[in-house]
DNA sequence: GTGTGTGAACCCTTTCACAGCC
DNA sequence: GGCTGTGAAAGGGTTCACACAC
């Protein structure tokens, strides 16, 4: 509700933000306190001039002739993303991919809390998996699960042959977002927003980037 | 050498074509022999126009009026990304993430064959890991195994403080493209290929669109 | 009639280059 | 003097609309 499309904001420039802020993150860390933009393309290999017409999207956060402050860029960035509170998350299928992701210790550094994972296989509900003992439930209670947490966004790590069919239970739940992992098309009959990750698609771009030099 | 820039392939042509491939493959599957850009429209949510300009920056495989034979365009998609032949590779870093992509069967479907593991754990050394007994080797063996499996592309699933620790060893083999999960710009002194796999940059930005409506 | 192939128009994103401010 | 903020230019990619082939 904060902030509509304001002007007209680049889907890549949102990627980049959350690549500053890792930076930014770094740079604070080892003590540094002002940055350039001609620093932070250094380190992140992106244009200068690009950065900064990214960041002044949202505001003007740098002081001419100076830089950026690092703490300053970086909070700001932060709420501008939404993450500047923690997130509650819920995972879908308990197989291998889903296993590493809850396993993912990155994610909940960054504010993501996995609280509840998602799954019929009998031998694997009710048990905690993980280093963050996360419970596996079975699908029916995802409704009820997603209220109790306020979750908002489900990751989706199930066969491509069954995404579509968990579909209709996220259908059926306050679920708003989902980054689904399975290689294929999901179709919402509400507006859930939907992000797909597809690593065979990675591989074959860099088989052909290989083969045609 | 097969192909160089002909004309000017976008970026993302590429990772379309990859998407097609994988349609085909289902369409196949079912018996479906013949199929049209609308189709296709209607399974990949592309505009069919734009799947239509994809393929013929590469010839024309379609039939006026009748439209694409499924196999016979599946079979130039793979030749043009260069995936009709099996591709070794090697993964360097066996934690969660890196047990995950060598237990993932989709990448073994589509002909990616890893085979091996590097790590520098010793508990792990010598041990063979997932569905497929992977064996696990020392950094120190890296160069020598890429030269024995003709290894041309390299997974790096290493925390992000190692990645480029490890890319010494990298730039010293014939590694000509490397698939990198950790979250760090990486710099190569040779000019191998690098692509960027980045996963809290997805929950970034659907955190972002969750939060801005 | 039907569906591909494609120049042209459109739209979005990146980069340049410099005015403006510390 | 140095570095940001930004209009204008350049560059890419997508979509339209229709000629063309079956």
């Amino acid at each position: 509700m904060k902030h509509k499309k304001f002007p007209k904001i680049p889907e890549a420039t949102i990627k980049r933000l959350s690549i500053y802020n890792r930076i930014l993150n770094e740079l604070n860390r080892d003590g540094i306190e002002v940055v350039s933009s001609a620093r932070l393309s250094e380190i992140s290999g992106l244009n200068a001039a690009q950065i900064r017409k990214d960041l002044t999207y949202f505001g003007e956060f740098g002081v001419r002739g100076v830089g950026y402050f690092v703490t300053h860029l970086r909070d700001n960035i932060k709420r501008i993303l939404g993450i500047n509170k923690q997130w509650n998350l819920i995972i879908i299928g308990v197989g291998k991919l889903g296993q590493a992701i809850i396993s993912y210790g990155n994610l909940k550094a960054q504010g993501y809390n996995i609280v509840a994972a998602f799954d019929n296989d009998p031998s694997k509900i009710g048990t905690k998996i993980g280093p963050f003992n996360t419970p596996v439930y079975p699908m029916s209670k995802l409704a009820e699960i997603v209220n109790q947490h306020s979750v908002k966004i489900a990751i989706l790590t199930t066969p491509a042959s069954s995404a579509q069919e968990v579909m209709k239970s996220l259908d059926e739940s306050n679920i708003e977002g989902i980054i689904n992992f399975a290689p294929v098309k999901l179709k919402s009959s509400k507006n859930i927003k939907i992000s797909y990750v597809d690593l065979v698609t990675e591989f074959d771009k860099m088989a052909f980037k290989i083969s045609s030099d």
